[in-house]
DNA sequence: CTCATTGCAAAATATTTGCATAGTT
DNA sequence: AACTATGCAAATATTTTGCAATGAG
């Protein structure tokens, strides 16, 4: 069952992209125009293929701000984002801002939607949307 | 300013349209296939300038609920159902069923969140994903 | 050698737009 | 007559997929 993985150079290179953006947004096509200028190209379907793959592992996680242009995605280590400890994110719309939430925060709902709907949250995949305080005062 | 708007064939029906669907949702191309199963089509381009149109007056509102398929849309109007107000979506990851939960049953989060934060959610984007009940007993 | 991975281009998908025509006032 | 609305098809834009070629083990 496990996928063998073969190391190429393109995820290599995709690897280091990944922590040299410290944990903000990049669009694929973000990805794509900076190894370009380095005259390593990648095809954006490896791009996507990569970031997929990366997703599933939660190192990786997409993000819709704008639903007329590209998916951001963002890199997830422990600097920008504990995975070890469940949390929802919350998302600013506008600015694209992540905030963590404990998830304790939400646990009087989580009880009420479980009990109410048989539902159990994942944080893993739960983004609350909405406006953060910046852009909230704009 | 104010922008002359003519009475038409197509106007009328879908603003029946939405009386009929009574609050649920609806995809641009619900409405084209129920107009063409009627033999009185609309282009799609008319429905969603129609839409868009009622949006801008508050009437329609529109989700997105899975970036990868269409954006539901939904008639409110008080008269036809007066919970009609603004909800969240629970989606469950595996079958993908969707749930409506009134907005109030996160009322309490949502304060919480916004004098701890200052973020407003916005329900017209969040979707809680986790396991619906069906797919937690398999 | 075997099989995963890549890159390209084509496909798929959703929505928008230009433009000629039809319809409304 | 003036001007809006419509429908079509083409354009956009993002992401996915089929497939032949390449590369890793």
């Amino acid at each position: 069952m496990a996928r063998s993985n073969y190391n190429t150079k393109q995820k290599d290179l995709l690897s280091s992209y990944l922590k040299e953006t410290g944990g903000k947004h990049f669009t694929v096509e973000d990805v794509c125009k900076h190894f370009a200028s380095k005259s390593c190209e990648i095809g954006v379907a490896t791009v996507y293929r990569y970031l997929e793959k990366m997703i599933g592992e939660g190192v990786v996680s997409k993000y819709i701000i704008d639903e007329h242009s590209a998916a951001c995605f963002q890199y997830l280590d422990e600097k920008v984002c504990d995975r070890k400890h469940e949390h929802f994110h919350l998302k600013c719309e506008k600015c694209g801002e992540l905030i963590h939430l404990e998830s304790k925060a939400l646990s009087s709902v989580q009880n009420k939607i479980e009990t109410q709907y048989g539902f159990s949250l994942d944080p893993k995949r739960t983004v609350l949307y909405g406006l953060c305080s910046a852009c909230n005062e704009k």
